[in-house]
DNA sequence: ACTATTATTACGTTTTACGATATAACGTCA
DNA sequence: TGACGTTATATCGTAAAACGTAATAATAGT
């Protein structure tokens, strides 16, 4: 629990998913990508071993890969399982808040 | 990733910094309160296990305890934690949303 | 040619989640 | 009163995930 984390949200599969519905991408770009919009930096156990499960659970899946780069999508599962996340996300969020007496 | 799970949110930390938001209570108290705001039903091992963990990073801590329960509280950290928490979830849904072209 | 950046893989440690089990107090109702 | 369900916490073991580090290699810029 370090200053520098204190209440960020980070949830590598999450961010990843959130990523990719900006658009496919290969795994450094998301590194990239995640950072700048949540300021989460992910290093690369974290990334490719969430990646990994990601596309074994069928949520992602690889597109036709250059020499060096491995981009993946989002399957229609992972995009309505992102989206129920966000849903459920929100709804606690608002509990929340309100709990707090925002 | 079982489908029952499908997009519910679940990180037990925040779970319990948020019922802990609606008042003190103690553990069993909370498992009841999480249950009924958020679905997620959290076992005595993750219960307690956290709780231990929010107590030992300062974010909750201890109530006087009669014989059976051990309430706990926010302390004015975890409330910060908690509004953190909430303001860079929130954040990162209304992100998600708009990719997803909501 | 050298150096920094891009990109992924592999590996080891630590932390956390989670289920199962144990324990015990309390309530109630026959 | 004794049996049973609920309330309440503790503890233990396993499995999964996070995370950092290091290794590897291609590309780009100087």
């Amino acid at each position: 629990m370090e200053p520098s984390d204190f209440g960020r949200f980070s949830d590598p599969a999450l961010l990843i998913l959130a990523s990719l519905a900006g658009g496919e991408k290969h795994g450094y770009a998301m590194m990239e990508d995640i950072e700048a919009m949540s300021g989460v930096h992910l290093g690369p156990g974290t990334l490719y071993g969430a990646l990994a499960r990601l596309e074994q659970s069928g949520l992602i899946q690889a597109l036709p890969a250059d020499e060096r780069r491995r981009p993946y999508q989002l399957t229609a599962q992972g995009k309505a399982f992102l989206r129920q996340s966000l849903a459920s996300l929100k709804n606690f969020v608002s509990m929340g808040l309100m709990r707090l007496g925002a």
